[in-house]
DNA sequence: GCCGTTTTCGGCCCGACTGTTTTCAGTCG
């Protein structure tokens, strides 16, 4: 028996109490089960106390026991015999809960969606009190769908959505401000619909332009307080945009950030002392309403630092709140370690990638081309990087507000063997080792390849260590404990790539890499200019994994990078 | 079903919108 498991159990038990529309607390009291030890770090072996856990009682407890003792729950095989696997799907029906489902069951025995579809279409459901007519041709609208609607969106193509929503939006005169809240917000990976606080004194007239210059699909629900539509921008996307006045800004953008869960910590919080929280503001004991002008403030107002978009997850958060300090924050980077130029298949040269570091207030940076191997991305011979080499030395002389460090994305081939010979890369100030052939390899020979990499004394870290693309690609599948416990034997830095498309290493293992002491690096790995400014959402990401600062080498002062990081 | 320095009963975050009602239930986020 392990963890897992029990989660597991706790969650399909809630499924089937939903699809009998039990009573919402005591199912969410199985969902919270299975949240709390989700949360908790420990194996089950080392947890003597499960049972005293808060948030076990009773009727969990006795899951727990059942499972340990002949490993299937009685609760959960009741269920499974009373409850039709059919109806599971009903349930991402829009529109659909647990008790309307329990409803249509009892009234109609509909037990699947074939069956509802059926009941529909002969007119059944519109019979029944609660509902009527619209109702029966949503869900027969709904069950036509079903199926066609994409589920979630990867980052980064919620941020070209986003983008281009932004540039609508500023073109409306009635918004006098607004912000993108949300999971992407929260720099999350994935994302399933985009959230827009929007302050106007005028949400009808917003609202109208909107449908006008949004690819609007299908308009879910429009009122004065709200918008929300499918949008269809490349992929169908849900956005909801939410009307505020100018005073109440800061306490719908933190609503709408979420999550879920934060906010009803917040919520429980502001309970305990007497108040209430909603997205408008802070009521107050005496039934006056409190705004405030930032979240910062607001966040002050019950005596927490700001807590960042990217922290806020399961609502320990709010608990861990004294260690926000030390986290890395966007002002806190003074160099970008990996970037691309014209040399290789980045799109600007080595001059205007040094200017653009230089606009961002960079002390340091680091040119890393590819190498040879990779011909798709014109990678630089040992010829090609001596004379860059030299250019860059002779570019650096021009500068004495920023530090251009020669660097090198070198290819680590399918053989395990580098794609430049030690003399070269002595002659570098920063080599970067990174894997983009052969990503079938088993996981034996990839692991030898990162390895070989990890030996050798010139290499300095080791870029998107494990080659996922967000939503996409899972990689090439390494042995990451056993890379973290590499770079910390062999003393080499661990990439966190910044862009939304790679946000690689994933918070989990950062967790776990910082906890053994490796030093990450956050880079942008930009192609391009305006690439440069992924910085800020790859340190958004980082701070997911409680990244602090001083693990991050980025942040690092020009001169203990020096000393400490650049091969002499 | 779980919880408790006001508690072992009565709460459990809060509000918008839709479609059904004729004041509100259900769903959603």
């Amino acid at each position: 028996m392990n963890k897992k498991t029990i989660i597991r159990t706790f969650e399909k038990i809630a499924l089937y109490m939903e699809l009998l529309g039990e009573n919402p607390f005591k199912i969410g009291a199985f969902r919270k089960a299975a949240g709390v030890l989700e949360t908790d770090a420990r194996s089950l072996s080392e947890m003597d106390d499960i049972l005293e856990l808060k948030g076990i009682g009773k009727g969990t407890g006795a899951v727990i026991i059942d499972l340990m003792e002949k490993g299937e729950s009685d609760l959960l095989k009741e269920l499974e015999e009373e409850v039709p696997k059919g109806l599971i799907p009903l349930l991402k029906v829009p529109g659909l809960g647990g008790k309307r489902i329990a409803k249509l069951r009892k009234a109609l025995g509909i037990d699947s969606v074939e069956s509802l579809r059926a009941a529909c279409e002969s007119n059944e459901v519109s019979k029944l009190p609660g509902f009527g007519k619209k109702t029966e041709e949503n869900l027969l609208h709904e069950i036509e769908l079903l199926g066609t609607r994409k589920g979630k969106l990867p980052v980064w193509q919620i941020q070209t959505i986003v983008a281009s929503i932004e540039e609508e939006l500023r073109e409306i005169p009635e918004i006098t401000r607004f912000s993108v809240a949300g999971s992407f917000r929260r720099a999350e990976e994935m994302s399933s619909d985009v959230d827009f606080i929007i302050v106007t004194e005028e949400p009808a007239t917003v609202r109208e332009k909107l449908l006008e210059v949004l690819p609007v699909e299908e308009t879910v629900a429009g009122g004065d307080a709200k918008l929300s539509v499918l949008l269809d921008m490349t992929d169908l996307v849900d956005a909801d945009f939410r009307f505020v006045t100018d005073a109440q800004f800061a306490s719908a953008l933190h609503h709408f950030t979420g999550s879920k869960d934060h906010n009803v910590k917040m919520r429980q919080l502001a309970k305990s002392k007497g108040m209430k929280i909603s997205e408008y503001g802070v009521e107050l004991e005496d039934g006056s309403v409190k705004t405030f002008d930032t979240e910062e403030a607001f966040f002050a107002f019950f005596d927490l630092p700001f807590i960042p978009p990217s922290l806020r997850k399961d609502g320990r958060e709010i608990e861990r709140a004294q260690e926000i300090a030390g986290l890395v924050k966007p002002e806190d980077i003074r160099g970008d370690f990996h970037m691309h130029t014209t040399w290789s298949d980045g799109g600007y040269s080595i001059r205007e990638m040094v200017e653009a570091c230089r606009a961002k207030g960079y002390s340091h940076m680091v040119i890393t081309d590819h190498t040879h191997y990779l011909k798709v991305a014109n990678g630089l011979t040992p010829e090609r990087l001596r004379e860059q080499i030299a250019e860059i030395r002779q570019l650096n002389e021009e500068f004495d507000d920023i530090e251009v460090f020669c660097g090198t994305e070198m290819d680590i081939l399918p053989d395990g063997s580098l794609d430049f010979d030690d003399d070269l890369l002595q002659e570098l100030d920063f080599v970067i080792a990174s894997i983009h052939s052969n990503f079938n390899q088993s996981q034996e020979q990839i692991m030898e390849r990162l390895h070989a990499a990890l030996k050798n004394p010139y290499v300095t870290m080791i870029a998107h260590p494990t080659g996922r693309i967000v939503g996409q690609r899972e990689g090439y599948n390494p042995d990451v404990p056993q890379l973290i416990e590499w770079a910390k034997k062999y003393d080499k830095i661990l990439e966190l790539n910044g862009s939304p498309h790679r946000f690689d290493l994933a918070t989990d293992y950062l967790v776990m890499a910082q906890e053994a002491g490796v030093k990450i690096a956050i880079n942008t790995d930009a192609h391009a200019i305006d690439q440069l400014d992924l910085m800020d959402i790859g340190v958004r990401y980082g701070q997911k994994a409680w990244l602090k600062k001083e693990t991050v080498v980025n942040t690092w002062p020009l001169e203990q990078f020096i000393r400490e990081i650049i091969r002499k």
